[in-house]
DNA sequence: GTCTATATGTGGATAGAC
DNA sequence: GTCTATCCACATATAGAC
């Protein structure tokens, strides 16, 4: 059995933190107005010591979003399999905006065009992706043939519109105004992105 | 009759030339990313000049989009009164998302935190900001009534979702993959808005 | 009024003591 | 490995010549 040192463990369970601290913050600011300062201000370092784990702003947040990216697909694998393709989209995107109210990340880094440029750099981020991606459009493709989805939008069109809901404005300035329960507003605005705004059949 | 000196008429539309840059730049890289000398580039004047007509970058910002709350205003005041209310909201979401694909300002200034705070720190934008928000909010409180939009979720959560989707990121991601039509793009977002993803009566 | 040049502040990244 | 101190690039804003 491998002895492992002390140091190491501690040093492995800082860069844990770190990007903790990392994803409270860009959760908080977003990327542009997260200083490496910032980081290690909230976690009562030096900002140094941020570098010898990460060699830069942009990897830092690589990380963060890797490690989103694989909690959204644990996620996504461990809905119960007793619900529809449908009912787990719906599910999935009531997860991530839960999570965005906790402070955690956006899914999608729509506020950034420099990190989005610096993501898709990034192999081991991409990877990810596509595979988040392949998960969600097989939902999407299910629940059109089941007939709980639209035909007449396209698959991709929709999968978007999805990914976009997780970062939606619109969550995040009704919740400031602290008039709606969070967990109210989750119901609502999934209710209105899968059954819409309009009374069904009613004339536009 | 009053003379206006030639020079206060170059002067006056300068400035609107420095909105109309500021505006594109925005709309492309967002505020944080674009710089004064982005905007003194772009026309081929000095920066310093830029201080003479507004006295910081959020002025400037702010100048921007109050014009683009005024366009938005009159917008809906020359929306055809055969329209019905949720015609109207279906025809400003569209229009919006054309000028956003023109390279113009998101309505919603969502990207920058800076930015949103400067701005609401600025009476002038706050000003035409209640007004849109009435005037939407009478629209939608209208089709609420005459049961074209549901009446479960509440009116300033639908508000906010239609302001939400004017700066919709799906909307760019889509537009840039250069698969579809900008036209097409537009009806399929406002068709998902309005008509949500789900087929109507299906289960969940 | 318009330019060139510069002051000032900030943030990412690094060097060197311990 | 961790800190303090610093470098360097860049962006806002201003000063001064013409």
């Amino acid at each position: 059995m491998e002895h492992i040192p002390f140091k190491e463990q501690q040093f492995k369970a800082r860069e844990s933190a770190v990007i903790d601290a990392a994803n409270r913050l860009m959760g908080q600011k977003g990327y542009d107005q997260m200083t490496m300062d910032d980081v290690a201000a909230e976690l009562g370092i030096s900002k140094g010591i941020i570098y010898k784990h990460f060699p830069s702003k942009e990897s830092l947040a690589a990380a963060a979003m890797i490690r989103l990216l694989q909690e959204t697909l644990a996620m996504l694998a461990a809905l119960p399999p007793s619900l529809s393709a449908r009912g787990k989209l719906e599910a999935a995107l009531a997860w991530a905006l839960r999570r965005r109210a906790e402070g955690g990340l956006p899914l999608l880094p729509a506020n950034s065009a420099a990190l989005q440029k610096a993501l898709l750099a990034n192999l081991g981020y991409v990877g990810q992706l596509l595979q988040l991606n392949a998960a969600v459009t097989a939902l999407v493709e299910e629940a059109r043939q089941d007939g709980s989805l639209r035909r007449d939008l396209p698959a991709e069109v929709m999968v978007h519109v999805i990914y976009a809901r997780t970062c939606d404005p619109a969550f995040d300035f009704l919740k400031d105004t602290g008039r709606h329960p969070v967990d109210t507003l989750i119901e609502h605005l999934v209710a209105s992105c899968f059954g819409g705004l309009a009374v069904p059949g009613s004339p536009p």
